[in-house]
DNA sequence: CTTAGGG
DNA sequence: CCCTAAG
């Protein structure tokens, strides 16, 4: 018997287009490392943790490595540097190099590693209140899920650490659910094609039976199990850890974020039931269109493995084509985040944009299963270095004589469904880290990136509570980017595409490092947890980020997006033939991602008035460190550009007025302030020069 | 890096 | 929010 599944997962649009540019973001990130890391989160230690721990290295769950999680200002600075450095470290020494599939640190191996991490951080000293939350597992399955029980599974396994304070038990129950939209490929050259990574994995009955075991650990570690990807027969080495995973990881679409607090909603706006075919949570909108892709991509599954070059060995790649007919349709769907604000004014929402990101990076739930890909056009002129996936259907986009160079960019792509078990508290690195390996098997050469309600969430550190990724999140909010990494930016034309995609700096063939498609993994990842009692000035802000997420709308917008696409199946591929290209100097270059856009909360507000009227309207810095500390994503010149607002909305009338609305006291505060300060810095100005003056 | 301002 | 000039 097999399992028919069609793992068609969609980290939602896998955006491609913008390069980052070097300079500010760097910038940024090292403001935020250095003063803003103190917020008790570490993602990167925890990765590396895990990382060591697969790879049975030692040091990485030691707690220098993991500690001062939680620290004030200058225990932030030190912590951030540690970050730094252990983001470094894992990322290009371990997990996501090529050694991460060489030496199994896969998924899969997270999972069976768990509970040694889990046991290894709650040793910890300061880890304390940021750690133990007990079973911190990110659950990789097949779309399967609930046949193949690894959640459940899996917090079992892990509540045998110590720490397991908060009751699995507690964790499942409460779990809610999203799901992570799917992603798009669109071409610069006016051709929209579709990138399809899609593991109808078949499951061996047995295999079956051996995974939804309550024996599951055992069973999984000691058997290996077989994936057949598809009729082709692609066969996928299922074991975990140690053993190498070298398969692409099934992912299921959704995400369930366990809320300790919280039980009785089970948030779970999706059911976590069990899944038909699709495995995905039973999403209206999601039906018709996966099972339109199911069928036609079923049978084109897995011919291309030879055909796909860009493929690594085992992994399928599926490339559909929009026909030009089709191409009206897409072609206004793609630009439809941009005029999303008019069709689709939800007013009642304070932000009102949450549906798009800055860059146009369109998470709305409007995006249908492959996610409308919505960056401008403009925008996207950054070259695409879309790693080996710009595969192009033969004789479409080749290589012409002259001008030997085919550009286009890759709006998204779809990738196996993942569903994800995680704690709130857990932080988006955690998530990003998933994404970080499945990047790996894509090749690698990308970066991710992560959309939370159309927008985009930069900060690694924020836990997925504070980013509003609560149990009761709304589904669909919750996408993942891929955009190009800095470091391999260009590539030479015509190179080979293997070498475009390598992951990170590691030049690698790709073959050695692309797992196969068609298995499944899963990851368990230990996190640490904020405290919320201990949280200071801005814990409430935070939470009340998540409170004051817009999301109402999505729901309704659904079906809109629903059955927009029809893919065709590209036949062969020539990836040799494909390389990618990036387009020169994107003129203007969006190619930064615009920070997402996060209104200031009533509280937020509060805090900057009272710090201001303490400071001053000069001292942003004191004031960001006095009220916003462990607001990482708040920079001073946030707060002076927030401040500036404040005093302009103060001044005009109330109707004028937008967003969430400010307490009148709160903006006479502001005026009073604002007058005040201004005056004594209108007495300084004053002074200093007669007083040089006089000196002189 | 911080400030201050314009965009 | 972004970008820059300035200090």
């Amino acid at each position: 018997m097999v399992l028919q599944k069609r793992l068609d997962y969609g980290f939602n649009g896998y955006q491609v287009p913008h390069i980052p540019r070097a300079t500010r973001s760097a910038r940024r990130r090292g403001i935020n490392r250095r003063k803003a890391d103190g917020d008790g989160t570490c993602p990167f230690d925890l990765l590396a943790t895990v990382a060591g721990k697969l790879l049975g290295e030692e040091g990485e769950s030691s707690p220098d490595s993991t500690g001062s999680v939680r620290g004030k200002e200058q225990g932030a600075i030190v912590k951030g540097e540690k970050v730094k450095e252990d983001e470094d470290r894992s990322l290009k020494e371990k997990s996501y190099t090529e050694g991460c599939y060489e030496r199994g640190f896969f998924i899969s191996e997270l999972v069976s590693q768990a509970p040694v991490v889990n046991r290894s951080l709650s040793e910890l000293p300061h880890v304390q209140n940021d750690t133990i939350s007990g079973p911190a597992s990110v659950t990789m399955s097949s779309d399967c899920a609930e046949k193949f029980p690894f959640a459940k599974q899996f917090v079992n396994g892990e509540s045998s650490g110590q720490n397991g304070n908060i009751s699995s038990k507690t964790e499942r129950e409460a779990s809610g659910c999203g799901v992570f939209s799917s992603c798009t490929l669109d071409t610069e050259s006016d051709k929209q094609m579709k990138i399809e990574l899609s593991n109808s994995a078949k499951v061996s009955t047995y295999k079956e039976a051996a995974i939804s075991s309550s024996k599951f650990p055992d069973i999984w570690d000691k058997k290996p199990s077989t994936l057949v990807t598809s009729d082709e027969s692609v066969k996928l080495s299922l074991s975990t850890y140690p053993a190498p995973c070298k398969s692409f990881p099934l992912i299921r679409n959704d995400v369930k974020l366990a809320k300790k607090d919280d039980d009785e909603n089970s948030g779970c706006t999706q059911p976590s039931t069990p899944n038909k075919a699709s495995g995905s949570a039973p999403r209206v909108r999601d039906q018709p269109i996966k099972k339109l892709l199911a069928s036609k991509y079923r049978e084109e599954n897995l011919k291309s493995d030879d055909e796909g070059h860009a493929n690594s060995g085992r992994k399928t790649m599926h490339v559909y084509y929009n026909r030009n007919i089709d191409y009206k349709h897409q072609r206004s769907q793609r630009d439809f985040p941009f005029k999303k604000r008019k069709v689709f004014k939800c007013g009642s929402l304070s932000n009102s944009d949450k549906e798009m990101s800055t860059d146009g990076i369109c998470s709305s739930p409007t995006d249908d299963l492959h996610g409308i890909a919505s960056s401008s056009s403009k925008a996207s002129s950054g070259g695409c270095t879309a790693a080996g996936t710009s595969v192009f259907n033969g004789g479409r986009a080749i290589l012409r004589p002259g001008d030997s160079h085919v550009k286009f960019r890759i709006k998204s792509f779809r990738v196996p469904e993942l569903f994800v078990d995680i704690p709130e508290n857990a932080t988006i690195g955690s998530l990003k880290a998933l994404m970080e390996a499945v990047t790996a098997i894509l090749g690698g050469g990308l970066r991710i990136g992560l959309v939370f309600q159309g927008k985009k969430v930069r900060d690694d550190n924020k836990t997925l509570l504070q980013t509003g990724i609560s149990h009761d999140y709304k589904l669909d909010a919750l996408g993942f980017s891929l955009e190009p990494n800095p470091v391999q930016t260009s590539q030479p034309l015509g190179a080979d595409c293997r070498s475009c995609v390598l992951p990170y700096e590691t030049p690698q063939p790709l073959t050695s490092r692309c797992p196969s498609p068609g298995t499944v993994v899963h990851t368990g990842i230990q996190q640490g947890r904020s405290d919320d009692h201990t949280g200071t000035s801005l814990s409430n802000f935070l939470e009340s980020d998540h409170d004051s997420a817009p999301s109402p709308h999505y729901a309704a917008l659904e079906k809109i997006s629903a059955n927009s696409r029809a893919l065709v199946p590209l036949t062969a591929v020539n990836a040799e033939a494909l390389s990618v290209v990036p387009l020169r100097k994107p003129k203007r270059s969006e190619a930064t991602q615009r920070r997402i856009r996060r209104p200031f909360s009533v509280a937020e507000v509060e805090a900057l008035v009272q710090a201001v009227e303490k400071l001053g309207t000069g001292r942003w810095r004191d004031v960001k460190l006095r009220a916003f500390d462990n607001a990482k994503h708040r920079t001073y010149v946030d707060l002076k550009d927030k401040w500036k607002t404040l005093v302009h909305t103060a001044r005009i009338s109330p109707q004028q007025r937008r967003g969430e609305p400010v307490p009148q006291e709160l903006l006479d505060r502001v005026l009073t302030a604002h007058a005040y300060w201004s005056q004594q810095q209108a007495k300084q100005q004053m002074k200093q020069p007669s007083e040089t003056y006089l000196l002189l």
